[in-house]
DNA sequence: GTCTATATTGAGATAGAC
DNA sequence: GTCTATCTCAATATAGAC
């Protein structure tokens, strides 16, 4: 009798698979590898390739928002949290899963194609909602631009290794909640 | 006797699939398919599907940055025509080819990978030289910044339809070399 | 240069024993 | 819940005729 491996594990890896390889650069062969069963043994824990997305990005979510400071009673600090967790997986990881899916699933899996919907739409609503406390102008569109950034600055990791780019986008993006206006540094790229 | 299929169909096909369903997700059966060929017939045009990858980033660089003005005798003109011609593409299209691969080729395909370091590196050179030409400060760190904002923009247009973050993005690019610096309005995101 | 035919490998998924 | 065995299909790629 050997324990049964926990369905956790094989979403947590099949996320590595994922955000390294893309959803089609992923085979069920070598998620069975990593968590040390016989492919065949993961269809009885998930019904297919397509549904493991949707657990994928379910779980990101939850530890991404999960026990968040309350914006109602500090916005600032909820905006701080949410942006360095979103920009330490990036940054240790050296890529987002979620983009890696957006770009990767097509209308062939739409169960998929709607589960990287879902995702980034509660990111990009979680962080209007902080910055709509903060009275911040056009909250909707600076939280879709912020993390755009953060997104696209992967590509600099991805290329060339290089995370700078990465933080000047959190600069900028802790920038909006920075209570203290700082006079600009002549030498401090994109104010 | 039929026409032989040009390369150039074979290689502007394939950028299209690759930037649709990325490296893993194109098969050589679908571009013969397009190309109105056997699938056994690309072989003799081309070495492999790894190979196709730096014809599809050689194409799409020449393609950006040929008959640019001159930056030296109009920097201004160059920047903008520059930034024009990647957010057109990434408009029309809805994704970056070249973003897709980054994320998607990895080092059991090396000289796709050295293709996309270089593809992006040049197009980053480019930017550079034109902003030292107009004196920005950090050229190559604003160029940088300039190309992981576009391509992050794409996320909400692959996931959502909505270009409007990609359109910021253009307006923040070409507000560097924007020759009258605008009073800010109270309603523009991301200033 | 394109074709038919084929080799080889690996993909996702199912059936049934233990 | 995991295994062995198997199915079916599609992938990249090569050989050789025309």
């Amino acid at each position: 009798m050997r324990e049964p491996v926990p369905l956790r594990n094989i979403v947590i890896e099949a996320r590595e698979l994922f955000r390294e390889y893309g959803y089609e650069g992923t085979s069920m062969r070598d998620l069975a590898g990593r968590v040390g069963l016989r492919p065949q043994s993961l269809y009885t824990r998930i019904a297919s390739k397509e549904a493991l997305v949707s657990e994928v990005l379910a779980l990101t979510l939850k530890e991404t928002l999960e026990g968040l400071p309350d914006p109602v009673r500090n916005w600032r600090a909820a905006w701080r949290t949410l942006i360095e967790r979103v920009a330490e997986t990036l940054e240790i990881r050296g890529r987002c899963v979620g983009l890696h899916l957006a770009y990767g699933v097509t209308s062939a899996t739409p169960d998929a194609q709607k589960a990287v919907r879902v995702f980034f739409k509660s990111l990009r609503e979680a962080m209007t909602r902080i910055l709509q406390v903060g009275k911040i102008t056009s909250p909707a569109a600076i939280a879709a631009d912020t993390l755009a950034q953060l997104e696209g600055a992967t590509l600099w990791i991805a290329t060339e290794g290089d995370n700078r780019p990465l933080k000047r986008a959190v600069r900028r993006a802790l920038k909006l909640a920075d209570p203290v206006p700082r006079r600009p540094k002549k030498s401090e790229p994109l104010p």
